[in-house]
DNA sequence: AATTCCCGCCACGGG
DNA sequence: CCCGTGGCGGGAATT
């Protein structure tokens, strides 16, 4: 049996990490993963790898090449590959029942060391406005093919992330802003990626510096350190005016467009409006302008009004406007534009965010830029680059010129995930909600349950990020934004060198007891658990029973009690009514708005994780 | 206690 | 008046 692999609902452009992934966990590995049909076993290992094996080198899980890597690149390291895989999953997964479809998803899980803490951790950054965008994010790839529908329905896409509209709002519009969106209709947009980001920065940064913000800022920031430095006396004099002097008096920023994207319903042109919009843009040019490209958020925020609504007495003012850069920081992080730092100060902390590099400037301007083409990354990085443009190849759209040769059924898979994607885009979509919801959550619980795995990685495997103190200020006059910590990237280089990328021993180590976790019953060819054979990877006392795909489903759907049902405590399952006080209220107004048709019916029994690894989501059919 | 920031009420403007 | 938008701030969850 030849298998396809493919990961369903992630954007072509975007699955070479997760193949990667794969084959960076090692043959050993892969020998030792099995994926179960109707209760039959199956070996999986070459059956899928041999085939994308032929064009995708197996190169990376020989030879790490730990040398010398350029600094924006993770290691090759089993970690940060599942880092990747993870943020590439998606929630929207269709019905295929036509097609051979396994869905596998390998949960690693640690044995809850002492459980009873870490009870419900979750609830509240599972619906973090980050991850939503995130899980927005993995539907469409950076560079979409301008030739094809990239058309985006607002009510779908509320309805298969399964949040409320509003927070669809926020993020399309701090995209928009970025002009990676725009507004084509009501109720539509039109989907950009990164195609315009890097001429829309450039923008950005030209009317930043129109505006002085780089100035502003600097005052700003002499201001807060003389008034807590200086016997914090409350000569609050030197009111805010002197900012808007020059011939920019009250000169309003309005929203920045760009010559391409312009408004397209000749309706929405209305001033008050686009307030998150043009303050996200503000928010950026900051970025772009200030030179340590960190800025605080008090700095922000005090710019921010400064230049709104002038002559408005903060404080509470200013709790709100700090609340909008929480927001638009979110979306902004998961976009990989910003990432938050601490600058350092005598009272403790301020929170701030540095701007990180687009990945497409480095290779500055030296080609064509017109094509939907995304820069390639300089292959200087590391070997594995070529495997990862063949493996974009391998997906992307046809007329892309490959060096490698492609295989037949993957000529084929591809076609048909354009095909599948084709449809999926071109579906009607006005206020009618998604027909076959049948099992339409289950990708929710998918995404959800590897963003939450992303959660736990990012924060443990990140631990220096934030905490790191400054143990060197450059040489310029010292204003706070600069006393930031750099050591963010160099640590995992350092730390994760020292031990073999994509060894084997890795996984067994740190990932000890394996839970599959999963999947929806649908009949037909449904998806199925697979997971890593635990006694081939370590001989585990407990051995647990071997999971059939009915006890996978009993572990991870059926248990309400919150036992798990083989005595094991590592999955549970429970519906959002009963998770929190908050859902009581959450009911009601839920039945409050039972009559809306296009309303979708909030089941969301969450997955709650305890002390979770890492974990592995790939699909194939 | 301070920092983050989710949630959803409700206003506004177009149809 | 209805509906799509999205400003806005209370207050809960986290740190």
């Amino acid at each position: 049996m030849i298998f396809d692999v493919s990961i369903a609902s992630v954007h072509a452009e975007k699955r070479s990490p997760i193949i990667k992934s794969l084959l960076a966990l090692g043959p050993d590995c892969l020998d030792s993963i099995t994926y179960y049909c109707e209760d039959v076993k199956f070996p999986l290992r070459e059956t899928h790898f041999v085939d994308l094996g032929e064009s995708i080198t197996m190169g990376p899980l020989t030879t790490p090449k730990k040398g010398r890597e350029v600094g924006s690149v993770d290691p090759w390291t089993p970690t940060s590959n599942l880092k990747m895989l993870i943020s590439a999953a998606s929630p929207e997964i269709r019905n295929r029942e036509k097609e051979l479809s396994v869905l596998v998803c390998c949960l690693f899980l640690q044995e809850p060391e002492n459980g009873e803490e870490s009870e419900k951790m979750i609830s509240r950054k599972e619906k973090s406005l980050g991850l939503l965008c995130h899980k927005f994010l993995a539907r469409y790839p950076d560079y979409p093919n301008p030739a094809l529908n990239n058309d985006i329905c607002l009510d779908d896409v509320a309805t298969e992330l399964n949040v409320e509209r509003r927070r669809i709002y926020d993020i399309m519009n701090v995209l928009e802003s970025l002009h990676m969106v725009s507004r084509s209709a009501k109720n539509r947009y039109t989907w950009h990626g990164r195609t315009k980001l890097a001429e829309t920065l450039a923008i950005l940064k030209q009317v930043g510096e129109e505006h002085r913000y780089s100035q502003q800022m600097q005052q700003i920031r002499q201001r807060l350190v003389e008034k807590e430095f200086d016997f914090d006396g409350e000569e609050k004099e030197n009111e805010v005016v002197d900012l808007e002097n020059g011939e920019h008096g009250q000169k309003e920023l309005f929203f920045v467009e760009l010559p391409g994207v312009e408004f397209k319903a000749a309706s929405v042109n209305s001033r008050k409006d686009k307030s998150l919009r043009v303050m996200s843009q503000k928010f950026v040019m900051l970025f772009l302008v200030s030179n340590p490209r960190v800025v605080s958020l008090d700095v922000a925020a005090k710019i921010l009004i400064g230049e709104d609504q002038a002559a408005d007495q903060d404080k509470n003012k200013f709790k709100t406007k700090v609340r909008r850069l929480y927001d638009i920081a979110n979306v902004l992080r998961s976009l990989k534009l910003i990432e938050k730092v601490h600058v350092a100060e005598e009272r403790g902390r301020k929170p701030a965010f540095e701007w990180l590099e687009l990945p497409e400037n480095l290779a500055l301007n030296s080609e064509n830029t017109s094509t939907a083409c995304p820069p390639k990354k300089k292959g200087v990085l590391e070997p594995r680059a070529s495997a990862d443009n063949c493996a974009k190849n391998l997906f992307s759209s046809p007329g892309t010129k490959r060096s490698f040769t492609r295989h037949p059924s993957l000529i084929k898979l591809a076609k048909s995930i354009q095909d599948d994607r084709r449809k999926i885009n071109s579906a009607p979509s006005s206020p009618v909600k998604s027909d076959s919801s049948v099992n339409s959550d289950f990708p929710n619980k998918m995404a959800q349950l590897a963003a939450i795995c992303k959660i736990e990685l990012d924060q443990e495997s990140l631990p220096t990020r934030t905490s790191v103190e400054p143990s060197h200020i450059p040489l310029q006059p010292p204003t706070q934004e600069q006393a930031v910590n750099t050591t963010a990237n160099p640590i995992p280089h350092a730390l994760l060198a020292a031990q073999p990328s994509g060894s084997v021993a890795y996984i067994p180590a740190q990932c000890s007891p394996l839970i599959p976790v999963l999947l929806p019953q649908q009949r037909g060819s449904g998806p199925y658990a697979v997971y890593l054979n635990p006694s081939s990877l370590r001989s585990n006392p407990l051995a647990r029973p071997q999971p059939t795909s009915l006890a996978v489903r009993s572990m991870t759907f059926e248990d309400k009690t919150g036992q798990s049902p083989n005595g094991q405590s590592a999955a549970k399952s429970y519906t959002a009514a009963d998770a929190s006080p908050s859902g009581v209220k959450r009911l009601r107004s839920e039945l409050a708005s039972e009559g809306s048709p296009s309303k979708a019916k909030r089941s969301d029994p969450t997955f709650k994780v305890r002390k979770l690894k890492c974990a592995i989501y790939v699909i194939i059919w």
